[in-house]
DNA sequence: ATAATTGTTTGATATATATAAAACTATAAA
DNA sequence: TTTATAGTTTTATATATATCAAACAATTAT
C-alpha cells in the first residue's frame, strides 16, 4: 500500500473532482468523448462541427477544461487545437476515458 | 467491439453523468470515498460523524445520492442505513472507486 | 404522556453555472 | 486596405446548487 492510497493529495483529489465536474455537463461530455475517440488534437471549428453548441458556449466550455488542466490548447494562425491530456488524466483517474 | 461502445445507452450516459456530478461535490466525494472504504452500509449519524457538514445539509446529499441510483438507503427504526451500489457504479465505470 | 433522538422538509439566501447575443481581438484573405 | 474568418470576452439572464436555520415527522426512551 502506498503513500497515495493513505492520503491522497490534495491537489489531485481536487483534479479529480475537477474532472468529474467536466464530465458532469453534457456539452463538455461530448466534448471529452469526442476528443478522447479521434485520439489526436482537434480545432475548435472542428469539434464545433461535431458537439453543436454556440461557438460562446463552446469556448466557455474549452476554457473550463483548459483551466482545470483537462486539456491543453495550441494556437496556430488564427486558429486554435484543443488536444486532450489523456496521460494527466490517467495518472489519476486510470481507465476512465475508455469507459465513457 | 459491441453495441455499447458503437452508441452507449442515453441512459447509460445519464447514469454515469449523474456519478460524475455527485463526485464533483467535496462532501459528496467524501460520503461516497467513506462509504467505498468502509464497504459495508452506515448509519446516516456515523457518516455524519465522519463528515463534518450540517445534518441538514447531510440529508441533502443524500437524498441527491440516493435519487441518482448511487446509493440505496434503510430504514430500521429511527435511523437510516446508507449503502453504496457498487456493483452498478463499477458496471458503469470500473475502476473509478477504487481510485478515489 | 412527555421528552429526547434521528433524520427530512421547507424557506431563505448567496453563489455558481450554462446559455447566447453582441462587441471585440487577431489573423488571413481579397 | 478592406473584408472575412476564428475564437474570446462581455453582458445579460435564467436556472441550478449548496448551505443552514427552523419547523416538522417518526421513533424510542424516560
Amino acid at each position: 500500500m502506498n503513500i497515495k492510497q493513505l492520503s491522497p493529495d490534495v491537489s489531485e483529489t481536487q483534479f479529480k473532482q475537477q474532472i468529474f465536474f467536466a464530465l458532469s455537463d453534457p456539452g463538455r461530455y461530448k466534448i471529452v468523448q469526442m476528443l478522447y475517440d479521434v485520439g489526436h488534437e482537434m480545432g475548435c471549428g472542428e469539434l464545433n462541427q461535431h458537439v453543436e453548441i454556440d461557438k460562446s458556449t463552446m469556448s466557455y466550455h474549452l476554457r473550463t477544461l483548459r483551466e482545470a488542466g483537462i486539456t491543453t490548447t495550441r494556437t496556430q494562425g488564427r486558429e486554435k487545437y484543443v488536444t486532450l491530456n489523456v496521460a494527466k488524466i490517467e495518472a489519476e483517474l486510470p481507465g476512465l476515458l475508455e469507459n465513457l
